[in-house]
This record gives C-alpha cells, structure tokens and sequence, in this order.
DNA sequence: AAATTAGGTTTATAATATAAACTAGTTTAC
DNA sequence: GTAAACTAGTTTATATTATAAACCTAATTT
C-alpha cells in the first residue's frame, strides 16, 4: 500500500511538461511555457532534471536565427509516467 | 488548463493521510503512522498543517494511561481532496 | 545606436519535506 | 527501586525542492 510517488513526477510544472509531452512527438521549450504558463527559468530547471533522468530528450537547434529547445519523452520517461498514475491510484480512488 | 493543484494535498505523506482518512470516520495517530510508514515527526508535522487549514479535525484523549490522537476528515477536507482529484486529471488523464 | 524582444540559463531565495533530537510519561527487567 | 526500554507523540534543525530574479547572447525595432 502507498508505493512511493517518484519524486521527479511528483511536481506540479514537471508532471505537467510529462503530460504535454506524452500525447506528441515533440514539442518546443516555448510552446510548454505558453501552455503551463510557467516561467522560462522555472521551466528551464525542470526540462533539464527530466532529461538529466533520461525522461525526456532534449535537441537544441536555431529557428531561423533564433535558438530553440526541442522536447520530447523517452521510452524510459512514459513508463515512468505510467507507473505514477498507477501508484497514484493508490491515493485517490479514480 | 492546468489548474494548480492545492500544494496542501500535493505531498505524498498528506495525500496518504487524507487518502485513509476519507473511507474512515475517524483514526488514530498510531494507525495513520503504521499505514504510511512514516516516521512519527514526519506525519506530526503533516498532521498539524492538515489540521491548521481545516482539513482534517484532530482531537487528544487518553487511551488507558496513554495519550491518544484521534483524526478525522472535516466537510472542508472532503471538497478539497475531491477538487484535488478532479485537478489531477487535467494532468494525467485517467 | 539605444531600447526592446526572443529564447533561453544560472544563481539566489523561499518553501517544503524529512529526520534527529527532545518531552513526558509508562512498563519491564534487574 | 531504579535503570533501561517503550509509547505516543512534538519541536527543531537540516536537506531537498520549487520558484523567481538576475543574467546572457543575439536579433529586432524605433
């Protein structure tokens, strides 16, 4: 009873980019922070401890001139998103 | 889109607590720390905050020669853990 | 050419969780 | 009968985490 919740999905901003993420194939740093409404340094340290885990992959390239941060989940990161909403579960009855 | 989950309830020991105390009418301090494996400062701090915001009502006896903590889940706690539910969804979809 | 904007990162601070240490009394073993 | 260990917690200190403020580099606008 009561599996541990990991930590690193257990924050509001991170569970949030993971639940971005998992539906797509990719996605840009900019596009997050409009959608969580995060703020971009906030945003920044989060996307970095998810790719730090192996969640998520990160590529930076230039759009055009500008620089840009390209997101998405790994194999590792939607299983382990799958495993916090089943641990999850055991929380809150849905 | 994500609404912004009650930090009260985000917190895997409080989110325990509430999670056994809702099916229940009330429960002992004693048992609540058995069943979360946590230690007993931990869940005293936990405990105080739930108590603090109303979430839960928390009354001392004695059982026999011992001190007793009885808690139990106020209508206020009730609502703010099923919005939390209810919140949690945007972010998982279950 | 100065000010503003884009797209971030780094660093400092505020908030939170957790464990260690403590309180107050009780029971058990010597 | 007293020292050791246990019950049932609370308080305080520390470690961790989240968040925002400050910063950076380059591009664009005025």
């Amino acid at each position: 009873m009561y599996n541990n919740l990991d930590p690193l999905l257990h924050s509001q901003l991170r569970l949030a980019v993971m639940s971005l993420l998992m539906p797509v194939e990719q996605a840009e740093f900019v596009w997050i922070k409009e959608k969580t409404m995060a703020s971009a340094g906030n945003l920044s340290v989060q996307i970095e401890k998810l790719s730090k885990a192996k969640y998520i992959k990160v590529e930076k390239r230039f759009k055009g001139k500008y620089p840009q941060t390209i997101c998405s989940v790994t194999d590792t990161g939607k299983a382990a998103f799958e495993k916090y909403i089943e641990d999850l579960k055991q929380y809150i009855n849905i």
